[in-house]
DNA sequence: TCCTTGTTGATGCAATTGCATCTATATGGA
DNA sequence: TCCATATAGATGCAATTGCATCAACAAGGA
């Protein structure tokens, strides 16, 4: 087994990449915890929840889309919970389960987290970028993706 | 103070972005830990001492180039000493000071650990984007960098 | 010299995360 | 039915991280 080797431009890319996200992101962060809000995280449960509606979702739903383990679901979720921003609800046709699905206040807090990330957002893409320009880096980064999805 | 709301491309560009980079990440970190080699940031430090070279470099000039906290570099070093990739040395003229030079043995860990991380580069951005690409992709996440430095 | 302020690096303690495992329920076959 | 195996979610414990603070030295002015 021969081990690959990088191309300059393949290692330039990869460290723009990580050095440009986790600044970002933290950034984000930073300004969230500035205005008394919650982490990034708890906006992107939220988001999963209030796109789901009524319904709600499983935990084990929430795994994949937010990228978390399933230990970090489970104690996001009643963190959550303890916060009244979600409530847990017992699934009629599997004891093992529950439902999460996300409250008023949940959604308020979803509103108010967003009104500082979105303006991050803002800030650091849409102010930089032209549409066209982040269409085309949008698209570059979906060729990166695992599994290779359809763009 | 009137709050800005993201385009929508702007909010796509962003999502790719942070979910891509997390997930390229966490595989990388995953392929090291299968081959019993230490996390990333270890990698990030000897990189950049041995770029530094027999000068060696202070801990607080670290700070700004591993995007680690004061603290996350001084228990990093600490570990690094503890295995022997790094030494500690005093400096002449700041008594609170010290150089932190890498080792024999910090080079070859660095080496082990590139062979894996530089395979996962090849792996997951150099077979995925031609050349053209990935330094397109490069000057786009350049101009996100903050502050925004020449390209 | 002495005192105030700034910088460098370490660390106690609390919160978070990762890992392994556990409980409870479901599922499918003998 | 009974048992083996699989899945959903929670949790004890260790390792890591974040926050605040500390000790030590530096620098500059009164």
């Amino acid at each position: 087994m021969t081990k690959k080797s990088p191309s300059p431009e393949a290692i330039t890319a990869w460290a723009r990449l990580v050095r440009v996200s986790r600044q970002l992101i933290e950034r984000t962060e930073d300004a969230l915890k500035a205005n008394g809000l919650p982490p990034l995280a708890w906006y992107d449960v939220l988001h999963e929840l209030a796109e789901a509606g009524e319904g709600g979702l499983r935990p084990f739903e929430l795994i994949d889309r937010v990228l978390l383990a399933q230990y970090g679901v489970s104690r996001l979720l009643a963190r959550l919970e303890a916060d009244g921003l979600v409530e847990k609800l017992p699934v009629a046709d599997d004891g093992r389960g529950q439902t999460v699905r996300i409250t008023a206040s949940g959604r308020e807090m979803r509103r108010r987290i967003w009104a500082v990330y979105g303006a991050c957002i803002a800030d650091r893409m849409g102010d930089r970028l032209s549409a066209q320009d982040l269409r085309t880096l949008a698209s570059l980064l979906g060729r990166l993706r695992d599994p290779p999805a359809s763009d």
